[in-house]
DNA sequence: CAAGACCTATTTATCCTACAATACGGATTA
DNA sequence: TAATCCGTATTGTAGGATAAATAGGTCTTG
């Protein structure tokens, strides 16, 4: 059926207009995965919906249907969806998502329900870390403590926020890597994401900033030490500060509205 | 410099010939994916080299450019690697790779080091499958619990071992579904792969068998009563018998040489 | 001689056109 | 009514042409 028979509101149809496609600094194809890409996530077009075909996209963007496959294939990568010969492009269940992916993950920070996903991050982050700590804790090398260490000395002494949740990442993903176990460097991610969405949360005042850096240090000290069970605890004890200063900003905005 | 000038051992050369391309199933963008893909997380490749370039993929798989650049997005989407017009293709590191999607997981498998890869989805699984169990037992909707039931039950009454592994899947993911953490879902895919490895190793005595029976439903009953602690300690159970089993094959093997 | 500007060759990036394979859904027939 | 056939829309594959990007060498100049 031709779609613009069927009889839509003007706002539907606002809603369904392609956006001009963002000819940002990267390649055309990976701007035509972001673009269909962000649309899938944020619920535009839910799972089991078919997609407008190639010659559409195409044509939407002003650019080849080669460009358009390549940018699909990267979504049909990522299990947003598969492509099947005169059926088109149907968008897979959620649950076969690859929602650790980094673009992914990207794109669903960007999405409506922004509360509820840093809570399933912060959520992740509890059940992943401890125990990645105390693995790191017992198996970690000296070059891989050195790299913790170096983070941990970074974040005291980094001049700007920016730098300081820099080296916050790099603290945990140098722990991550110390556990030697391969399958956990993925969940890199999370942590990036997490600490670059709390960073608009955190507070600028001294005396939380110097209660945090003490937290990281005292991670770093017993996985130096090599105390599995007292490191688990340390980074429990981060994450709970984290969700502190979450609650705390959120209800500062709550009294505010 | 011009490759075919460097002094290659024959047996050298032999390892970098390109095997033909399996045309199996899939598509053929699909298959020259997994064709180099394999070859990458096999080490053939080491992170930082420069593959060979499209137009020698075209002809050493006897298929079109498009096809083998449409392999190559996906490779890029999983982050084996990345493109620049005049270098090629570099091999990313090793730690940047999307370990947990399930087709690098399928062709990591096939990989050497499958000991150390199997010892590394076990120690994923104590540190993500209790606290999983717990968050279920908190959080499940009667729906969800239904799902965990009704595979424990399908797992008792499996006519053989491939539709027992089946349900046996189908009972860890739907732990994962009734955490109501959709970050968890992804790694779906550890626990698909670790089970379906684990699989070969299983022993056909009905002793085991029962054993193991009697694990999952210990797991079942405490999610079931909402019991988040026992319902961790359960699953520790279960994974300590995996183990067990693991190690007992294992000693059998090393008898028999 | 050193440093910077400028070429050139190679590779991916993009576009285009044509045809093949597939399977949905309606038309046709028993 | 039910089963089969077939037209057609859509992705899949092929192959070629041109554009853009850039590493590395070359030339110029201070």
């Amino acid at each position: 059926m031709d779609k613009s028979t069927a009889p839509l509101s003007p706002a539907l149809h606002r809603r369904m207009a392609t956006p001009k496609l963002k000819r940002g600094p990267g390649s055309v194809h990976s701007s035509v995965a972001e673009a269909i890409g962000i649309r899938i996530v944020r619920g535009e077009f839910p799972p089991g919906t078919i997609l407008p075909n190639e010659a559409k996209w195409a044509a939407d963007f002003k650019v080849s249907r080669s460009a358009v496959r390549e940018g699909i294939k990267i979504l049909m990568a990522k299990n947003l969806l598969v492509s099947r010969p005169k059926v088109g492009s149907r968008v897979e269940p959620r649950e076969r998502w690859s929602l650790l992916d980094h673009d992914i993950l990207t794109w669903y920070a960007t999405a409506p329900n922004r509360e509820k996903f840093l809570l399933s991050l912060q959520q992740f982050r509890y059940i992943v870390e401890p125990e990645a700590a105390a693995l790191a804790a017992e198996f970690h090398s000296e070059e891989q403590m050195h790299e913790i260490s170096a983070a941990c000395q970074d974040m005291a002494t980094a001049p700007s926020l920016h730098e300081r949740t820099e080296a916050d990442v790099r603290f945990h993903l140098a722990i991550l890597r110390a556990t030697n176990n391969e399958l956990l460097l993925p969940l890199g991610v999370i942590i990036d994401q997490a600490l670059n969405n709390l960073f608009i949360f955190i507070t600028r005042q001294a005396n939380d900033l110097h209660y945090a850096q003490d937290l990281h240090e005292k991670i770093e000290r017993n996985i130096r030490l090599r105390k599995p069970q007292a490191a688990r605890i340390a980074v429990r004890n981060l994450l709970a500060n984290s969700d502190e200063v979450m609650r705390r900003s959120q209800s500062r905005k709550s009294r505010k509205n």
